[in-house]
DNA sequence: GTGAGATAACTTGACGAACAATTTTCGGGA
DNA sequence: TCCCGAAAATTGTTCGTCAAGTTATCTCAC
């Protein structure tokens, strides 16, 4: 048996690349992200830019209609209210499935801690970093693979969003952390409709954030 | 303003042609599915037929590892429970969510009455249609385009595995339509925790079936 | 000056050919 | 029979080209 390797073709490489940078607001919404410009930047080929960009837009990163530039989608109402509806769905659900189970990995517990330590400096960016990591880490323990690439898929896009606005200050870790201690501690309880509540809570309180910064 | 006509590029024609033969089982299961070949029986640039197979890998209804031919993924007992699993979670809560609105639409009753009078011809491939449809427009109820897409996906697969054991009669279309019948009925009384129970025991029913036929 | 229409520049859609890298296949030798 | 190396097949990536559609620009009539 020989050592297995982690390689990683160029497009995929190339794709992980501008996935960071757009969501990293890197890229900001409504500038044309060209095939040619792509292309020239990373040095490769502007049929390899294409296929990196259509993966993107197949993620919803990126939005393009026929033979027009694809572009970082602009934050709106409306996007903003399905993203959390399609989140919510999922998510209830799965907490409601954890505290049925009372099922907590070191995981879901380890990123739950690492989000504290984040609350206390104030780097937005890791901050929304961390967040993501932790409920990324608990719809994980259900372990099925096509609820955590759904889940991704729209937390991908919720990070758009989070980045878009990164400079107000819409968050309040402290308060966060405790809400996400609120969810453990019902799902450690096996209290199936509290964790689903308060689940929905926590992301009904962060959509009206968001929406309300979006407005004013 | 100026009458709108529905344009489709080559490649976007190219990915429906080839996902209607997956789904038809037409492209069976392990047999590969190489850019040349596409590409020859299509007339098209190997590009076009890659970039097409490419997305249908994003869909999941190829497989395919660096430098290895794509292929239909094989029908197994971890795949089965991990669809249904995913399936699950989004539209037991999504019934949930239409009977605390108590939202019937239209489409959704009609779609309930096509499956009733399909469910009477023994037509197979016309039944698992019926009954995808009938699913889909319950989701669709909800207008989340986001929802809509992450089920459409799942759906997908769990035709193809319905595809792949088209043979067996593994389905009692009168005993789905009782079972859907019951589901509108929960969502029509506003009964929410009834609407989510009943969906789960059609799914588990649909499971146990297939599952049950892997293994025989 | 302004608006409409023609024109040019830009961008994507699709194709063909080519070469490298990798996997698979196949045939021959121990 | 089993293993190994050569050949074939397949994908990864690039370049160049043309067509088709979109956006910007410019001119000209009013």
């Amino acid at each position: 048996m020989s050592i297995q390797l982690v390689t990683q073709s160029v497009g995929d490489a190339l794709v992980t690349s501008l996935r960071e940078r757009i969501l990293a607001d890197e890229i900001t919404a409504g500038t044309a992200v060209t095939e040619a410009s792509v292309a020239t930047e990373y040095k490769v080929a502007r049929q390899t830019a294409k296929a990196a960009i259509e993966r993107l837009v197949g993620e919803g990163l990126l939005e393009r209609t026929a033979h027009r530039s694809a572009r970082v989608p602009m934050l709106d109402e409306a996007r903003v209210r399905d993203l959390y509806f399609a989140r919510g769905v999922i998510e209830v659900r799965a907490y409601e499935l954890l505290a049925g189970r009372r099922l907590l990995t070191p995981e879901a517990l380890t990123a739950h801690e690492a989000f504290r330590e984040c609350s206390t400096n104030s780097d937005v960016a890791a901050l929304v970093q961390a967040d993501v990591a932790f409920h990324r880490a608990l719809i994980d323990s259900l372990e099925s693979d096509r609820l955590s690439r759904a889940h991704s898929v729209i937390i991908n896009e919720i990070r758009l969003c989070l980045a878009q606005v990164q400079n107000a200050h819409l968050l309040a870790p402290a308060e966060i952390a405790e809400e996400h201690q609120t969810i453990i501690a019902a799902i450690r309880d096996g209290d199936v409709p509290g964790a689903g509540q308060v689940g929905l809570e926590h992301l009904e309180h962060a959509e009206r954030n968001l929406l309300a910064h979006l407005r004013g």
